[in-house]
DNA sequence: CCCTGATTCGC
DNA sequence: GCGAATCAGG
C-alpha cells in the first residue's frame, strides 16, 4: 500500500483539514502517517491557517446557572449513552412513588454550551477541561435545567447514605 | 498528562 | 519533499 503523499491522500489531507480535523485525527483517518508528518505536509501545501469554527454568533442563551442543587456524582455514561443508574438500594419507603416514566436508555444531545437553550439538559458530561466535554441537551421542561433523567439524579436527597456494617 | 499546531533541520 | 524532534501553548 501506497502510504506516501499520493494525490489522493493530499486529497483527502486537505479537505479534513479544512474541515477542521486536528492532524492526529488526520493521521489516523489517512493511516501510516503521523500527525507530525501531516502537520508538516499542511505547511508545505501552504495551507496552515484552518478553517476556524466560526466568528459565533453570540451564543444562544446565557446558558450558565448550573452549579447543582446538590454535587452529584457524575453519571454513568457509555460512549453515546446514559445508562440509567442503579436505583440505590432499598431506601424505597412505604409508598411506590415511582411511576418512574423514564426509559431505560436514552441518547446524548451532545450540546455544547452554545447549543444549550431553555429546554436542554445542562448535566454536564465528562471532564469539563477537555475538548469533548459536553452537556446532556436532551430536552428538559422549560425552565428546568435538566432532563427528566438527570432531574433526577440532581434532586436526590444527598445520599442519605450510612455505610452499612461490615456484613456480619 | 492529555492534547493542539509551529518550527527546525537532517535525511 | 519528508517527518521526527522539538517547541510553545491550552
Amino acid at each position: 500500500m501506497d502510504l506516501s503523499w499520493t494525490d489522493d491522500r493530499v486529497e483527502r489531507l486537505k479537505t479534513l483539514w479544512m474541515e477542521g480535523h486536528s492532524a492526529s485525527q488526520i493521521a489516523a483517518e489517512l493511516g501510516g502517517v503521523t500527525r507530525n508528518a501531516v502537520i508538516g505536509k499542511v505547511h508545505r501545501l501552504g495551507l496552515s491557517g484552518r478553517a476556524k469554527p466560526q466568528p459565533q454568533a453570540a451564543r444562544p442563551r446565557k446558558a450558565r446557572e448550573p452549579s447543582h442543587p446538590m454535587r452529584p456524582v457524575a453519571p454513568i455514561t457509555i460512549g453515546n449513552l446514559a445508562v440509567k443508574a442503579e436505583p440505590m438500594a432499598e431506601a424505597a419507603p412505604e409508598v411506590a412513588p415511582a411511576p418512574a416514566p423514564v426509559p431505560e436508555v436514552v441518547p446524548f444531545e451532545r450540546a455544547t454550551i452554545l447549543t444549550l437553550t431553555e429546554q436542554t439538559c445542562k448535566w454536564p458530561i465528562g471532564d469539563p477541561s477537555r475538548a469533548d466535554f459536553f452537556f446532556c441537551g436532551r430536552k428538559s421542561e422549560s425552565g428546568v435545567p435538566y432532563c427528566t433523567y438527570h432531574c433526577r439524579m440532581a434532586y436526590q436527597p444527598a445520599h442519605d447514605r450510612r455505610r452499612d456494617r461490615k456484613a456480619s
